[in-house]
DNA sequence: GTCTATAACCGGATAGAC
DNA sequence: GTCTATCCGGTTATAGAC
């Protein structure tokens, strides 16, 4: 019927499985299933795809360069004012929020990952996905050094990495038990040992900040 | 045949779908292949276990409870003789050696909280899981401040709670990256973090040392 | 190019012979 | 009590009509 160009199948079908697996899990997204959701028919999706298996690659790609562009401007704004642990424990709650706001997707992060160290071959695309993580936290780091006049004195790459790992921890705990309170408490912890691998230098670099911006940060 | 008792078949399947589960992963710990790893005709499986599910459940138990039983010595011995921070830099050098000694049983710790977490109905056995994880770092967390004579400024569940979150974190970087001096960095950090939350009291509670063992902690 | 129909297979669960 | 044989629904992938 109508003619579909192949590169539209191809966004159309992953972002179709992009929501099937986040509503109902890895093991739910079944070709029959993504086409469901596509409004396609079943032989569309190897006209498009080698197997279920090159999608997911794909899928992967994708969901970590949604992730990266809905949790990137973590620090925008309202941090310069800030110290340095507060702008830590700011971001993570602008995080935390952001897992709370789509569990789901969270879910269907964590699920892809395990899939891909678990399919003979894809350990890399687990590898990768890690790597842009930590090239998000990276830029945060800098970011929010930056902004509250501070400076690392451990590499950057190893800041990130240790970034990534308290998100982590935190987002599997929350994920599991849906405790605000042990969030909490977790995340002041952690601010406090991340802003310990900081010392400040100077005047923050503040951006001309035309409205004062009210700065709302969360708190215990 | 010869005559097995149901409570025998029971833990001889749970143990099968275990070795299934850590080898291939949860997805391909069918019926048809944990039978097959246990030796048994298929209709077996339904005499002990009304479905698939019933198995997953017990499945989830013992293997907490087998962790538990590795993991729980995390601090035998030798930790007595080191400050706060050194020790609890042990027992997570200790913890991360017994991640690092078989991967697979902890890719597969995650791979079955995931499943209960998705799977309806069974979200509270993943809560359960938890709740264990805590318990067993409640305790070594009043271990360590009682062998090193410390005290915790903050609530023990809390501090179990944050223990965990770290742990997790540094598990799944280590699982995807395999990266020991990234590790080490995390770890370094989340014991600064965790140490900070105790406070020195009096002398040690310093069971009668028969003889001196050389201690070796994990250093950088 | 597109889609219906089907091949080939694997899953959980069970009926019924022994 | 135990196990073989089978049911039935779901899976990926493809052949072939349009």
């Amino acid at each position: 019927m109508t003619r579909i160009p192949v590169v539209d199948r191809r966004t159309a079908l992953v972002q179709a499985a992009l929501r099937v697996v986040a509503r109902d899990g890895v093991a739910a997204a079944t070709t029959r299933r993504i086409v469901a959701e596509a409004g396609m028919p079943l032989a569309s999706f190897h006209y498009v795809f080698a197997s279920r298996d090159a999608l997911m690659a794909e899928l992967i790609e994708a969901a970590v360069e949604s992730e990266q562009r809905d949790f990137a401007p973590a620090l925008a704004g309202d941090v310069s004012a800030l110290g340095m642990r507060e702008a830590i424990r700011a971001g993570l709650q602008h995080y935390l929020d952001g897992v709370r706001s789509d569990p789901d997707r969270e879910k269907a992060m964590f699920e892809l990952t395990q899939w891909a160290l678990r399919e003979p071959g894809f350990e890399s695309l687990a590898r990768r996905q890690y790597a842009r993580y930590h090239e998000v936290a990276a830029l945060a780091a800098e970011e929010v050094a930056r902004l509250t006049g501070s400076e690392w004195r451990r590499p950057l790459a190893e800041v990130a990495r240790i970034l990534v790992a308290f998100s982590d921890g935190l987002t599997i705990a929350w994920l599991v038990t849906r405790d605000d309170a042990a969030a909490a408490a977790t995340m002041d912890v952690a601010a406090d040992a991340l802003a310990a691998l900081a010392t400040p230098v100077r005047t923050p670099t503040s951006a001309p900040t035309p409205t004062p911006t009210p700065t709302k940060a969360g708190a215990r």
